[in-house]
RNA sequence: UGCCCUGUAGUGUAAUUGGUUAACACGUCUGACUCUGGAUCAGAAGAUUCUAGAUUCGAGUUCUAGCAGGGCAACCA
């Protein structure tokens, strides 16, 4: 009776939160952000962060807003943008309003940075980029003070605005802060502000020919949308005293938002780096962003994750800042169990042999009445129809079993689900090269499903179609991308694209029960004994294709693979 | 060699904020049940809480020193 309450314990930043809320913090407002840079697709690392920061607002009553980091126009594009909304929305998330863009405050941004320069604390700095980088020196020492630090305010100010105004070629000068060149925080040895780059932009078009820096629009524009808590991961922690510093110099009043920093996810067997995903894409190892075998999004989508197991996984998997590295089973298993749940179980014999059950009235068809879901009880039935020749899968006989193996052999008795009992009397072989091609099997007409006489123990029930009836299906087989549960573990001269895994997909023709025949792009089924596919994008009426979102927990493979 | 962050079963996340027997999920192993070798149910194994000191009646939690891993030296984000 007692204690039988789990309490959902708090991650830090919950507690951060809940600890702001406490203290009446910015008038106990809560508002995070998603600030995806618009130069690829979103990953299933993204989707931790989305489920987060949208998380956080929707438990504490806040808001989220969707940002577009777009202030490198020669990287992003509109593509990007589109495919990013619909990814969030895909997952159940709906932003604070319209979407924002970090490219709405370039105006507000280019006055900060006057404001800034005014101050003297800001410098125009043409030296040149690699000079600029070896100055600022190492980790280990100091920096060196560039020699345009001491301009004055008056000729900083015509600089910036010459700048601005298209005077000088890509890369000739730069606005730098003046902060500390002897900081042992390298970011914050004098960081560029803005630089030029005379590139169209996708949203403001040839308006501008110098954008600003990450560490000058980030910040400024949590502060401009009243950012409370800014969710980023680990990487930009050296970023955070630069981030305050900047929000020092142009924020009145007591409202700061606060930079707080988490662990990004890591999966095994999976690439999470959006460079590597383009290569992937670019190289055509993959068909591309949507590939089933892809982390991203549109790729998980496509494969046949639902956001609801995401949504789980996101969560289960929890937020810290240890470095971590998730099970790829993990995330199955977060699948299965929403899979389980709403797929509809159909049987399609993907490595088909043929059963002759010799008893059974030649042209006789009966319809059998199957399931669709035992762990639905309103998902209804449907019809099958049983024949004298049916297709069951080649793994479910063996002339010469096993000990623990449990299905058809010769003399033995096995379950066929919605059907009936039959006992393999024997099998035909190829003459010449000993393959099966067909066996030879009895029904007993008193065990069909439902009949009482179909109660009896048997030790296994198998899968089947009926021949004539059944229909032909291509199936993509996927498996995991690489062969090694760390990417970049190789050899001595090889990298990480020789651990790509050659049979990551494998095409079948696999023959499914007529039920299947209507089936539409992006519905779900189980694959009873199988796993669970989904109908693809390219499917159609008369072509359908299959995808294996996963197997099901298979224990007769673990111990055969035990014996080995 | 500078600065910052992080070290808790195989994996991830907890631990009433210094309180006694270190919990939960996944995985692993047993068994039960089953018209999916799925699902479900029951149980078990598995941790010197990185190490060594210190403070304390009491330390996974605080302090010091080490060690290990990660990050930082883009006109990327």
């Amino acid at each position: 009776m007692e204690n039988t309450d789990i309490v959902k314990t708090l991650n830090f930043i919950e507690e951060i939160v809940e600890e702001d809320l406490r203290n009446g913090k910015n008038n106990k407002r809560i508002h995070t952000r998603f600030p995806p840079e618009p130069n690829g697709y979103l990953h299933i690392g993204h989707a931790k962060a989305i489920c987060l920061s949208f998380g956080i607002a929707q438990k504490y009553n806040g808001k989220c807003n969707l940002r577009f980091d777009d202030t490198n126009p020669v990287t992003e594009d509109v593509e990007y943008v589109d495919s990013i909304r619909e990814d969030i929305h895909w997952l159940g998330f709906n932003w604070e309003g319209e979407a924002h863009y970090a490219s709405d405050y370039f105006d507000q941004l280019f006055d900060w940075a006057v404001m800034l320069i005014r101050m003297g604390k800001a410098y125009v700095d043409e030296t040149s980029a690699e000079e600029i980088s070896a100055d600022r020196g190492v980790p280990t020492q100091p920096g060196k003070e560039s020699a345009c630090r001491n301009r004055t305010v008056e000729e900083n100010l015509d600089l910036f605005m010459r700048m601005k105004n298209g005077e000088f070629p890509d890369g000739t000068r730069v606005l730098r802060a003046k902060i500390d060149m002897s900081s042992p925080n390298m970011h914050m040895r004098d960081p560029v502000l803005y630089r030029i780059k005379h590139a169209r932009h996708h949203r403001t078009g040839d308006k501008w020919c110098i954008y600003p820096m990450y560490d000058w629009a980030h910040g400024q524009s949590d502060y401009i949308e009243g950012i409370t808590h800014s969710l980023c991961t680990l990487e930009f922690e050296v970023h955070r005293p630069l981030y305050d510093w900047c929000l020092d110099q142009i924020a009145e009043g007591d409202y700061r938002p606060r930079q707080i920093e988490f662990a990004r996810l890591n999966i095994n067997y999976t690439i999470m780096s959006k460079r590597r995903l383009l290569q992937l894409v670019n190289d055509g190892y993959v068909s591309g962003w949507d590939d089933p075998r892809m982390p991203t999004i549109c790729g998980l989508r496509r494969r046949g994750y639902t956001p609801e197991s995401l949504r789980n996984f996101a969560e289960a998997v929890g937020i810290a800042k240890r470095e971590n590295v998730i099970e790829l089973t993990f995330l199955e298993h977060c699948l299965r169990e929403h899979l389980n749940r709403i797929a509809r179980r159909v049987m399609v014999v993907s490595n088909p042999v043929k059963v002759l059950v010799e008893n059974y009235p030649e042209g006789k068809v009966e319809i059998m009445q199957a399931e669709n879901n035992p762990e639905d009880e309103n998902a209804g039935t449907r019809d099958m129809p049983f024949s004298r020749e049916l297709y069951i899968e080649r793994d479910d006989f063996m002339e010469d079993p096993p000990k623990k193996f449990f299905r058809l052999s010769p003399g033995n008795e096995v379950r066929l689900k919605n059907g009936y009992i039959i006992l393999c009397t024997g099998v035909d072989k190829d003459q010449v090269t000993g393959e099966i091609q067909q066996i030879r099997c009895t029904y007993d007409p008193l065990t069909r499903s439902g009949l009482e006489g179909s109660n009896r123990k048997v030790k296994a029930t198998i899968h089947w179609v009926s021949a004539q009836h059944a229909i032909d299906v291509e199936v993509r087989l996927y498996d995991r991308l690489f062969t090694k549960a760390d990417p970049d573990e190789v050899e001595e001269g090889k990298d990480w694209i020789s651990n790509l895994n050659p049979a990551s997909l494998t095409t079948i023709t696999a023959k499914a029960e007529p039920a299947l025949a209507a089936a539409l792009p992006g519905e779900k089924y189980q694959f009873q004994r199988t796993g669970y596919f989904c109908v693809d994008k390219e499917s159609s009426l008369g072509r359908l294709v299959f995808n294996r979102t996963v197997t099901l927990k298979d224990d007769w493979a673990k111990i055969t693979a035990k014996q080995h």
